[in-house]
DNA sequence: CGTTCCCTTGAGTAGTTTCAATACTTGTGG
DNA sequence: CCACAAGTATTGAAACTACTCAAGGGAACG
């Protein structure tokens, strides 16, 4: 039996997975792979990049959860989340700095690489220069679905919404299983997503358990029929570019060239 | 007296004016100008690229504004405004279809440039490459500003916040004006920026006017004091990366090189 | 076995939507 | 020039959604 992406590359073999991995080839994977110079790991709620710090570097999600928030002196605001594979901050590397934190959501691993090296990269191998321009890009995708979120959606909505599309992006990369996921997400993180309050979540929450759609407990997620939950959550996940109307992968000589 | 930017690169002159524009050389700029190889004007509410198209190249917004959008069977959500100097479908150099509509608003002057060319000047200027990437980040930073808009503001804030954001990035291109703008919004445009239903978008400007903070009127906002608007909608323009914490004109020599 | 963090519930208030109706503006053709 | 149509803006009242303040319950960890 082959051995899984993971196997092969245990630092970035979930990186793209499910997108445009299938048009790297295996030197480019390799290439990537050899980015990661130094792994470390986190205790939960880390900050890994502040907003407004000046980097060199940019992080390689290898296992375990991040959010993108930004803090105010009285509230939080989570902007985005991250799973494994996920270059959390591989933007920074134009953008210099952050204009929101990354902290980590529970334990996490994660890989470091310089800028100089993908400096390098972006230099001698303009193929993979564009696969990591789409990465960053895939982000600004989902923050677009989720401003439609906040714009169209009431909170129980909201929330079926966010279970989607982490349980949808964790299928991706191989980590979704049947049934239910687990993760280290508390009733005010969800809230802090969806621009409610913690009690509203909660009610939000009871709402979604009730007419049997998902269940929330302590972090883990547990949905009787996956369907049903994404119509309830308007999710199409075409926005994730992994399958779909906007999906490239049946198209790779297009452009990826 | 110096010729202004817009004189001397009639098409692109605007480009990342008040951002990283200084970072570019004069053969830069050049580069940039002759990039575009055909110019077209449109009248309002026409698509110029819709989701899912297959596409080959990319827009330049030379005069006018548009929308990033998304319909559905009942209604529109915008995700985005674009402003004079905007590339503003480059990202789908990298994505190849777009999750959302681009249209016009109001009559609008763009030009084309084929992904050809930008291929040729990602491989052969690195450093351009990086800005034009930079300027795709710029958007997903304004989308995450948007996400906090909604998380955040209630409706009279939140069409201050666009207000805000829409003249600062007129003032970075050197269009903003004194005092008052004038733009092609109806009150139904700024409901669907702000996830309202245009009656109570109708309600939140009359309170914005009663209180003297700006008065919008068929497209023409006046706002008497700024800082005043910007303090109400909550808004602090550093994540348009021009200036504040995280500007990076005062850094040139960091990373751009 | 108690502390701490997380979750739950109730009641009153504030913000938003819906439906329904009425004006104002602008452009067009008679 | 007026009349009309289409688009845009405004207002009122009732229903819904979400927030705040306040109190209590449950699970996990030492």
């Amino acid at each position: 039996m082959m051995k899984s992406e993971r196997d092969r590359f245990p630092l970035t073999g979930h990186f793209l997975m499910g997108r445009l991995r299938d048009a790297m080839s295996e030197e480019e994977k390799a290439t990537v792979e050899s980015l990661i110079e130094e792994v470390a790991e986190f205790e939960t709620a880390e900050e890994i990049l502040g907003r407004g710090q000046l980097c060199d570097r940019s992080t390689m999600l290898i296992d375990g959860f991040m959010l993108r928030a930004v803090n105010t002196q009285d509230r939080r605001y989570i902007v985005g989340v991250q799973v494994p594979g996920d270059f959390v901050d591989l933007h920074a590397f134009a953008l210099k700095r952050l204009d929101h934190d990354i902290v980590t959501l529970g334990r996490v691993k994660v890989g470091f690489t310089t800028h100089e090296r993908i400096k390098d990269v972006m230099q001698t191998n303009p193929h993979l220069a564009r696969l990591m321009w789409f990465s960053t890009l895939l982000d600004a995708a989902i923050h677009r679905e989720w401003i439609m979120k906040m714009e169209q959606l009431r909170a129980p909505q909201r929330v079926a919404h966010v279970f989607c599309e982490i349980w949808k992006r964790l299928d991706f990369v191989g980590l979704g299983e049947e049934g239910k996921i687990t993760t280290p997400l508390i009733q005010q993180d969800l809230a802090d997503m969806c621009g409610t309050t913690a009690i509203h979540m909660n009610r939000a929450l009871t709402e979604l358990r009730d007419s049997g759609l998902a269940d929330f407990r302590r972090g883990t997620i547990t949905v009787p029929d996956r369907k049903q939950l994404e119509k309830y959550g308007v999710f199409d996940p075409a926005y994730l570019y992994g399958e779909g109307v906007l999906g490239l992968r049946g198209e790779l000589s297009i452009g990826m060239d």
